[in-house]
DNA sequence: GGTAGAAGAATGAATGTTCATTCCGCTCTC
DNA sequence: GAGAGCGGAATGAACATTCATTCTTCTACC
């Protein structure tokens, strides 16, 4: 009843209208847990940016458990829906390829708190079955993908899990570079990066 | 005093020799830090697994933090020697790839819990100067090289940062899916990986 | 329209727990 | 039997969570 209609809105959590305390709450762990780790910060720390008392907090969220996986869950499906909305299969494979590389970037871009808090909390063990659900969702999307195009002959003979690895994780090798300052992510960089990962894995 | 001959030897901290419990702490540190992250871990568990008692911890290591740099120093230092040891400027530069790429490899499949530390606690808010210093050391390296596959015009034409991130990425992403059990990190599929990598930047 | 009172929401000091660190007595060696 | 090294209970601080209380909002009656 919570997470219905979350996923097809641009920004979670900034509908800062009436009182608004659940949001608030959100996003100041969305701040904290990615700046200071799960372990590493306080409730009553998150009370206090978020501007409530420390008991309100759990009036809407059961334990600081509770807390990290709402967020990871509503962040990651929001993630999923943004990069994999409307790729009919059809689409020629170096096109797809440029669809979900653009938007994974302007993820990343758009919402980089998130995109840390997603980078930092990937597997950690105090999330739960659902959280974990969704980690499984996006990797079948990855491999399905690199599937496709090891059956088109568009991809080196490699197995798809390999391939994915690889462009997932030098897109977040591109992202932590430009957060950490070493580059600065102009359109033209983006652009220079998709076409490295994509030589990368292309036949 | 206590750093000195280290770099050489092919196991950090594994002489179990005479009592030896400054190397036990260390290890039993290094997986704690690993599974559970810096915070998560209690020093008493520390302790334990390390098979001293809690206070003999303190005679070793000033405190924690002390303790979590210590191990991020030691194993950032032995990361970098055994990768930069011995590579000749005048090797040509796919070959000097080959050999990085296969170094960062072993590294981590020989120490996958030091690896995995090092990864997690990188750019970590409790790292001191001494070790963001390593840090900025092994960034500088890897920028060093995609500026001379630059200059030698070897790689794409792309500021070296960007291609350096993107080929970190990538081997960050392939070993963690080698962790995670979604590939068996064969030869083959190291050379592979490796291919993909060097098709990636090179022009 | 205004007011009394009930219901719900929010608060933050209090609670019990867990943690990093200390310290004192024990052991083992010479 | 002196001294260095060690263990682990003890300590005080910090934590997640609770709960008695206050504040706010809504309802119903005059």
């Amino acid at each position: 009843m919570r997470n219905t209609a979350q996923v097809n809105i641009t920004h979670l959590y900034e509908s800062t209208e009436s009182g608004g305390k659940r949001e608030a709450i959100l996003n100041a762990a969305l701040q904290l847990f990615t700046e200071r780790g799960f372990h590493g910060t306080a409730m009553p720390l998150v009370a206090e940016l978020a501007g409530v008392g420390a008991g309100t907090i759990y009036r809407y969220f059961e334990s600081k458990e509770a807390l990290v996986n709402t967020l990871y869950r509503d962040w990651k499906e929001f993630q999923l829906a943004m990069i994999l909305r409307d790729v009919l299969p059809q689409t020629p494979l170096r096109e797809q390829f440029h669809l979900y590389w653009h938007r994974l970037v302007a993820f990343a871009m758009e919402h980089p708190v998130a995109f840390g808090f997603l980078e930092l909390h990937f597997h950690a063990p105090y999330l739960d079955d659902a959280s974990r659900a969704l980690e499984e969702r996006g990797h079948h999307a990855l491999v399905g993908f690199f599937k496709e195009c090891l059956r088109q002959k568009v991809s080196k003979e490699a197995p798809p899990e390999m391939l994915g690895s690889l462009v997932v994780g030098a897109y977040i090798g591109l992202i932590k570079a430009g957060r950490a300052g070493f580059i600065k992510m102009t359109q033209t960089i983006i652009d220079q990066a998709e076409a490295c990962c994509w030589e990368a894995i292309k036949r």
